[in-house]
DNA sequence: GCCGTTTTCGGCCCGACTGTTTTCAGTCG
């Protein structure tokens, strides 16, 4: 059983209690669980395999544990089970709704009949839900227009989608000479792989003129909301803008605030609170004298506390705020640290710019080093190199390379592993390459016990260097493949075979978690772009992004290092 | 149900908004 799968059950089992109405913290404590193991980089029921302590999980406790593992291994609950019972199927879709919460759900269940998101439509229209006591004509109009909107409401957004148009618009306000500060928040400013509304945030003398720009920037779409100090817009897309412009002597805190996530928030304050103090996004208190202290910088406010400052991308609530105390959050990559790309695409296969355009282009962000690696031939519909076309290839590298000086183009292929694990072009050749990536390209839908044999075959293939987005998941397209993910882990170490984290913003593959819990392992990893065309060498960022979410510094990133120590890899064993 | 520099019991983040009420319950982020 998944972790997701696993943490579904304790979310439903926090909102059956909730709909029974049994202790707030009770509650509390299941979905802080499971949004615990949601989060988790290691695999719960590998954890349970093991005889690993589920009590080691932040939130998880004695019992908690214990139902744990009655999941893993029987693959129920009863508990659970039990607690379904108690309440028609659907009742616990109606928390879905803004505006329904545990105890109007409960009220339409006992006194309407209500049983499903279809039933609550029905008696809104009917007028029953208006004539409730404490309940009216407003409550029933917003429930309403909740559930419209819940219907026709689109999905998160890739953070690759979102960012580009955010930074046009926010490149578009700077241009406001009233305006001092201005930056993202929320999960896109953690790097989350998918957005939902975005906030920004700013400070100015001039709150009126800079409202005024924003809702009537070119992008925006529809004004959804305007007032003295926000404005939320609709852009194309249908990403929703909100704009905060707020006071600038608690500009930190309100930033804090306003970035999370709700559970590092959390933590924080439960810290806050063993130390007497009271943290808000205004400021903090101290309990004993009630004086308020505003905060202009983050820095400011995580220093008062007495943490080294934690970077947004490490900020869910898990390990970030103990591990600050012990002055222990490491410097993480940045794009600077990267000497080079190791897996690019060019017009030799189904990319679009020549060899020669890709090597200036990465030259030219600084790097010394790029690796050409189109598909191998088994993959048609990608004009994949055969053989002759691979030895032409890499003779007119060789050329190239001939002609320029601190700078190298590496030989390579990204060579397809078949439904049995073997690869698609003879060892002879790839002995040949500088670089070999393998990747899985077809039969994505063979069974975990298959497809796992398929990729340790490929990893314990001595030519074999990087295994490309191992996992093969299109963020909101393609689920990933079925893989045993601790097992290459454990292989990818044991035979130094690199790791790719895939920058390519629909793919983020290795995903966060599975970053953190490689590096755990002492996998070495690489951020590569993957990229078509010399534009997407830009996507390298999201692939940092992940790297910082799973706690990265440059030093476990093997293409940080110079030409000489990469190319030591490459002829390692 | 979890957890510990007020520890094995007794707490548990904080503020704001909305609607229906006259002081607050419910919900949200």
């Amino acid at each position: 059983m998944k972790n997701a799968a696993i943490a579904k059950v304790f979310h439903d089992i926090a909102d059956l209690i909730e709909l029974k109405g049994e202790n707030t913290f009770k509650i509390r404590a299941y979905q802080k669980a499971a949004r615990a193991i949601e989060h988790s980089p290691r695999e719960i029921e590998q954890m349970v395999k093991d005889g690993s302590d589920l009590k080691d999980i932040p939130g998880v406790g004695e019992a908690i544990a214990k139902k744990t593992v009655e999941l893993v291994t029987t693959g129920g609950l009863h508990y659970y089970d039990e607690l379904r019972a108690e309440f028609p199927e659907g009742i616990s879709d109606l928390l879905d709704i803004p505006g329904v919460g545990p105890k109007i759900a409960v009220r339409l269940g006992s006194e309407l009949g209500v049983q499903s998101v279809d039933d609550l439509e029905a008696a809104v229209l009917d007028g029953r839900v208006a004539t409730m006591p404490r309940l009216g004509e407003k409550v029933a109009e917003n429930i309403l227009r909740q559930i419209q909107a819940m219907r026709t409401k689109e999905r998160r957004i890739p953070i690759g989608e979102a960012l580009p148009v955010i930074e046009e618009i926010m490149a578009e306000l700077r241009g406001c000479p009233a305006l001092k500060n201005l930056t993202t928040a929320g999960s896109l400013r953690r790097f989350r792989e998918t957005v939902g509304d975005i906030d920004i945030m700013g400070t100015t003398d001039d709150r009126e003129s800079i409202i005024d720009t924003f809702v009537s920037l070119p992008e925006v779409k529809e004004v959804l909301a305007k007032g003295g100090t926000k404005a939320s817009v609709l852009v194309i897309g249908d990403l929703q803008i909100d704009l905060r412009l707020v006071d600038h002597d608690s500009f930190g805190s309100l930033l804090q605030y306003f970035t999370g996530s709700k559970q590092h928030n959390i933590v924080l304050r439960e810290r806050g609170h063993r130390q007497k103090l009271k943290l808000s996004e205004y400021g903090i208190t101290e309990l004993q004298t009630g004086v308020l202290e505003k905060f202009t910088t983050e820095e400011g406010f995580y220093e008062r506390l007495g943490l080294q400052f934690i970077p947004p991308e490490l900020r869910e609530g898990q390990w970030e705020v103990e591990r600050a105390e012990r002055n222990a959050i490491p410097r993480l990559i940045e794009v600077g640290d990267l000497k080079g790309d190791l897996h690019v695409h060019t017009d030799w296969s189904d990319g679009h710019d020549t060899i020669e355009a890709m090597a200036l282009a990465a030259r030219a962000k600084g790097y010394q080093y790029i690796a050409i690696t189109e598909h191998s031939a088994g993959r048609g519909v990608a004009r994949g190199l055969n053989e002759e076309r691979l030895r032409n290839q890499i003779a007119e590298i060789k050329r190239l390379n001939e002609q320029t000086d601190g700078f190298r183009i590496l030989t390579g292929i990204e060579v397809d592993i078949r439904a049995d694990g073997s690869l698609d072009l003879p060892d002879e050749l790839l002995a040949e390459l500088d670089i070999v990536i393998a990747a899985v390209h077809s039969a994505m839908n063979q069974p975990q016990e298959k497809m796992t044999e398929r990729v340790l075959r490929a990893i314990r293939n001595l030519h074999v260097d990087v295994l490309a987005h191992p996992t093969c998941r299109l963020l909101g397209e393609r689920e990933p493949i079925m893989l045993d993910i601790e097992a290459i882990f454990s292989a990818a170490a044991e035979t130094d075979t690199a790791l790719e984290i895939n920058a390519m913003p629909n793919r983020l593959d290795l995903k966060d978690i599975h970053a953190y819990r490689a590096r755990e392992l002492g996998v070495r990893l690489v951020i590569s772009t993957d990229a078509h065309s010399i534009s997407h060498l830009d996507f390298i960022r999201f692939g940092i992004g992940v790297a910082r979410r799973g706690w990265c510094e440059a030093r476990h990133i093997l293409n940080t290092r110079p030409l000489e120590e990469v190319e030591a890899f490459l002829r390692r064993g």
